[in-house]
DNA sequence: TGAAATGTTGGGGCG
DNA sequence: ACGCCCCAACATTTC
């Protein structure tokens, strides 16, 4: 039974190869259109403007509309409220379902039903795919049929379920259908302004996506493992902006990790899987800790500390670098992910929530999964989170990741002059050689705003707590 | 996907 | 030669 139209919704799939959603619409249907919405319920929410993601997205949208016009069709790019445009493009097309490929977030997932239920009440379909994971919904559990909350088992039971039919390309040949439009909308037009994307050396859509991807496969794919924690080598493949917007398919970079053996680089996107299953099985982690125990902590309200964590003006080098790699680019390493979510968690002893909030306005990888599973990683109140008595120290991890701190002489400046010896805790250089050298702590160079044995000593009292119930 | 505290061992200085 | 001590170096445990 084949329909006669469809219409496939991209979102977060910027792509038109390998792409589950228009594959199965090609199938199904004589006439398939394509359209993406600029939702304004996420637009309005955005705190800047000058957003990088938005210029990403549309970028992209840009080489997807092309793309699909050398195919006979276009991309339908609308401004407004998702839940009513989609219906209502559905309706004035006449399709008989609606394609897309499914959203693990909780405001998706509402958006989605919403969209569905409106769409059902005028006989039109809603179809939804796998797409982004390679497993997802019940696809993995352990033997009693539960969610893995143990990242080691499940990635074990992922691998032993994974066959060639998980990684097949979905091919999406054949012919679109195209609706008269004034244009794709410029970026002005919807309320955001150019950044610096281009400055920035990031390339956008599929071509963006491809470049990167063999960039990395020419390069540190092979030493993946060694490089990776380097913050001041190029060690990683700096590809999550395109999984997060689906410029890029996750079952080729899956293929190609499986052939090389790059089983380092392979429990990554495994890890990516694992938060999106994470938060579509547990969505209170959104706000609140994936262990209940752990809202008993009492956070710090320390907001000068804050401020100056996000500034990147801790006193200690490592962190500030980090910082300033994210305010300046959007980005940051995940070696040092870790380091400043467990500064800001377990030396400042301020709430992981402030620190996702911040990381969430600022990465242009952003993801709601990954971010919030990482940041409740660090703050040891996730699944298979580390031991809350697991504290980094940041002058070790700055010793051991960048120990000629070349990474942080890059963000801040005003240590170049500084000795290796003394990079990564500068307040112990002798105070003749700060004036000879003209970086006085406190003056060129703030001083440490915590002491980390002291902090530590704190942070595993705060985390008491957890330890067991409050007696009654 | 730690680090600090504590325990153990063994070489070398020294009386 | 021997015991004693110091203290790296390494191992284990504790948080």
């Amino acid at each position: 039974m084949s329909m006669e139209k469809a219409l496939v919704w991209f979102r977060r799939d910027l792509r038109d190869e390998d792409h589950a959603a228009l594959s199965a619409a090609l199938a199904a249907a004589r006439q398939v259109y394509c359209t993406f919405v600029f939702d304004t319920d996420i637009l309005d929410a955005l705190p800047s403007r000058h957003d990088r993601r938005v210029h990403f997205i549309h970028a992209s949208l840009v080489e997807l509309d092309r793309a699909l016009q050398q195919r006979g069709g276009n991309l339908i790019v609308l401004h407004g409220r998702a839940i009513e445009e989609i219906p209502a493009l559905a309706r004035t097309l006449g399709v008989q379902a609606v394609y897309v490929n499914r959203d693990y977030e909780p405001g998706a997932k509402a958006r989605d039903a919403a969209v569905s239920q409106a769409l059902l009440s005028e006989g039109i379909g809603f179809r939804t795919f796998k797409d982004q994971a390679i497993f997802d919904g019940g696809e993995v559990r352990t033997g009693n049929g539960a969610p893995y909350t143990v990242f080691t088992p499940y990635k074990n039971a992922w691998l032993k379920r994974l066959t060639a039919t998980d990684l097949a390309t979905w091919p999406t040949q054949g012919p679109l259908a195209h609706f008269p439009t004034a244009g794709m909308p410029t970026l002005q037009a919807i309320g955001f302004e150019e950044t610096d994307l281009a400055t920035l050396g990031i390339a956008t859509g599929m071509q963006g996506a491809e470049a990167r991807w063999k960039d990395f496969q020419n390069g540190p794919l092979a030493r993946y493992k060694a490089l990776r924690d380097f913050p001041a080598i190029r060690g990683v493949s700096y590809l999550s902006v395109h999984l997060r917007f689906g410029t890029l398919s996750i079952r080729k970079l899956v293929n190609q990790a499986l052939a090389v053996q790059a089983d380092a680089w392979l429990n990554e996107l495994i890890w990516r899987d694992f938060y999106f299953m994470i938060l579509d099985h547990f969505p209170h982690v959104v706000g609140q800790s994936f262990r209940p125990a752990y809202d008993a902590i009492r956070w710090a309200e320390r907001p000068e500390a804050f401020a100056a964590w996000c500034a990147g003006k801790t006193g200690y080098p490592l962190v500030d670098a980090a910082m300033r790699q994210i305010n300046h680019c959007g980005w940051m390493h995940n070696r040092l992910r870790m380091v400043v979510a467990s500064f800001l968690t377990k030396d400042l002893g301020i709430d992981w929530r402030l620190g996702e909030r911040y990381f969430a306005d600022h990465l242009i990888d952003y993801d709601l999964s990954a971010n919030n599973g990482g940041w409740q990683w660090a703050a040891s109140s996730g699944c298979d989170a580390q031991p809350y008595f697991r504290i980094f120290n940041p002058v070790t991890q700055s010793e051991k990741f960048d120990p000629e701190g070349r990474f942080i002489r890059r963000y801040v400046p005003e240590l170049a002059k500084v000795p290796d010896r003394y990079i990564h805790a500068p307040w112990g250089l002798p105070k003749g050689e700060q004036e000879r050298l003209g970086v006085v702590i406190g003056r060129d160079y703030p001083a440490p705003i915590v002491d980390h044995a002291q902090a530590r000593v704190e942070t595993l009292a705060r985390y008491e707590v957890v330890r067991k119930p409050a007696s009654p």
